[in-house]
RNA sequence: GCACCCGUAGCUCAGCUGGAUAGAGCGUUGCCCUCCGAAGGCAAAGGCCACAGGUUCGAAUCCUGUCGGGUGCGCCA
């Protein structure tokens, strides 16, 4: 239980007393009433805004109702001090040694420290990725790979049961392209002239060698035979050799999935006529017709057709979607509701990871997911923003042609796993982010990725280095020794419980990044200290009691630098080079 | 036209699901350092949180409207 959860606690229990005293009603909504770090430490260690929150109905005034909880919290042993504040705050002073527990606790627990338990294990299906499989992932696919697979981790820590998930979209006509453009790449392997892959076919070399595979194993029985008997073959093949190159992007920043859904599977299950029934026994799927797109020119022409339709709009969107061509195949939409429905059957809570350009379509599978579920289980979509490359400030340059992308291998290969998660990790996911190869992997305050993992490898030299100052490593640390500056960096370490909650309830892992380098800001800051005044290096050469106590703080920042690096998938640097 | 996202310091962005005097980096200005505990340090200036209403003890945060920017709209996936 972190800290700010056991005062809540602790003040809980206070109210209780005030309600057996008959000073408050019993039945009390407590659930706007925190406990939480003032913003100004000058406020105190901890702050609760209780009697704002009550006073109104309890039928009292704020500074009257803070008074009485004042005096209980007063009598508690680790408060040194209870003031009342601004509209009505209670502000708690602790006193030293309760920091210097959290230390220890931080140390004990190890990389324990700040699991909670807001999850009350309820399972959760995080859906990331989902890039078609029709060749390498590209750094269009990286930011939410990252996103996604940080926040299981992240929920996991929060105590959620987490599945993590690949839809993979087999079933539309660009896997038959895909099928295509690997007979050709087949006929090449068996030394035809292919020439220039035509328009519309993926010009990608990675067919190359499956289409070498193809030869081997059929010589060229397939050349001539007609398409409906070679394009299956091809198609399941290809699909196959995609997702194995995927699984390997992936696999190179550290993501494996649980799960790689098949939509043609879901199809051929009969699982979308199955989902399309349940909603028409709701009254929510008809026949009718679309209206005309907005986006369309008026010279652009439009037929309405009759078709197979979702009541989504009774969900809040703007028209009603089809689930049904007029060919009687599935839309894509149709098969994605079966899908989410099939994922909800193990889930309490769904998330998915989409490109900001899928927003439109948010709202019908929230729909579809209400409908199928009654309600039971949510659907939160996390869209995430284009990832603009720059190389030491010029954009780079990408032709949509050729596939003459950068794939997300070659970042990898260039800057390495974990700068790249950590920088798509330095903004909110909905707002646009540049990656610069240049700034990436340089050695200043203004990277981030450096700046924390430079607090890292600090402390890890400290520990190197303690035995030569003759500190003895196994021997107990006197914390007392620690002075008010130095506590503070253990208050500033005692919210990473915070920082964790936070980006699991808001599904924001970028809350984690943004917390390390606050918490690395800090560290470096009193690492500082030791440049003028040798007397407040971490190491004394001459005082080996202190050098001790100050490893222990040095260490218990590291662990939360660990810790948290861990949430973001990135491994934390014992040296600098 | 409609929907979604966004609008916070000169620039790039945070802001802990409604808390106290709105923060950080860059840039600017001024001091200090050039020490491998390297890949700088300290400090200052800089804000009508786009605008106008509303909700309440309290709003950058929630609601409504307006303005501005981005994205999208299909029997594509």
């Amino acid at each position: 239980m972190s800290l700010y959860a056991q005062y809540a606690a602790l003040l809980d229990g206070v109210l209780d007393d005030l309600v057996a005293e008959g000073v408050l009603p019993a039945d009390l909504d407590r659930k706007n009433v925190t406990v939480e770090p003032p913003r100004d430490p000058s406020h105190g260690d901890l702050a609760t805004n209780a009697a704002m929150v009550l006073a109104r109905p309890a039928k009292t005034n704020p500074r009257s109702l803070a008074e009485l909880i004042k005096t209980k919290l007063q009598a508690l042993p680790p408060v040194t001090s209870v003031e009342i504040a601004g509209p009505g705050f209670i502000n708690l002073r602790l006193t030293p040694e309760a920091w210097r527990d959290e230390l220890r606790t931080i140390l004990r627990q190890g990389e324990e420290y700040g699991l909670c338990t807001v999850g009350k294990d309820e399972r959760v299906n995080v859906e990331y990725v989902s890039a078609n499989p029709t060749g390498p992932l590209h750094m269009g696919h990286c930011r939410g790979a990252v996103v996604g697979d940080s926040l299981a981790r992240i929920l996991e820590a929060a105590g959620f049961r987490v599945t993590k998930e690949y839809y993979v979209n087999d079933a539309g006509a660009q896997v038959d392209t895909l099928a295509r453009s690997l007979h050709l790449r087949y006929r090449e392997a068996l030394g035809e002239h292919i020439g220039e892959i035509p328009e519309g076919l993926y010009p990608g070399d990675y067919l190359k060698p499956v289409g070498v595979v193809l030869a081997a194993d059929y010589g060229d029985d397939l050349v001539e035979a007609p398409e409906e008997v070679w394009l299956p073959v091809f198609r399941q093949c290809a699909i196959k050799a995609m997702l194995d190159l995927i699984r390997y992007d992936l696999s190179l920043l550290g993501i494996h999935h649980d799960i790689f859904a098949s939509e043609a599977e879901l199809q051929q299950s009969g699982a979308v006529e199955r989902a399309m029934e349940v909603l028409r026994g709701k009254g929510l799927v008809y026949e009718g017709t679309l209206e005309r797109p907005k986006s369309l020119d008026d010279h652009d022409e439009w037929e309405p057709v009759e078709l197979t339709l979702f009541r989504s709009t009774k969900f809040g969107d703007d028209q009603d979607r089809p689930m049904k061509k007029s060919d009687g195949s599935w839309t894509y939409f149709g098969s994605d509701a079966a899908y989410h429905w099939q994922k909800a059957q193990n889930a309490d809570h769904l998330v998915n990871i989409w490109g900001a350009d899928h927003a439109g379509t948010v709202k019908r599978v929230q729909a579809a997911v209400n409908a199928l579920t009654d309600g039971r289980v949510d659907l939160d979509v996390k869209l995430v923003q284009m990832v603009r490359l720059f190389r030491g400030g010029e954009p780079v340059k990408m032709s949509k042609r050729a596939g003459d992308f950068v794939t997300l291998a070659d970042v990898v290969e260039e800057v390495g796993k974990d700068v790249v998660r950590f920088m798509m990790l330095t903004k909110r996911a909905d707002t646009p982010l540049d990656f610069d190869f240049a700034k990436v992997v340089e050695a200043s305050k203004d990277n981030p990725v450096f700046y924390v993992q430079y607090a890292h490898a600090r402390i890890s030299s400290l520990k190197r280095k303690a035995a030569d100052v003759g500190v003895d490593l196994a021997s107990d640390a006197d914390l007392s020794l620690l002075d008010d500056e130095e506590l503070a960096l253990v208050r500033r370490a005692a919210q990473y419980p915070r920082a964790l909650e936070g980006a699991a309830m808001s599904h924001e892992p970028h809350r984690i990044a943004f917390y390390l380098y606050d918490l690395a800001a800090e560290f470096h800051a009193l690492w500082n200290r030791g440049n003028d005044d040798p007397e407040r290096r971490f190491l004394l050469e001459n005082n080996p009691q202190l050098s001790r106590a100050r490893l222990e703080l040095a260490l218990g920042v590291g662990q939360i630098i660990r810790s948290g690096l861990a949430l973001m998938g990135v491994a934390a640097a014992e040296e600098m080079r």
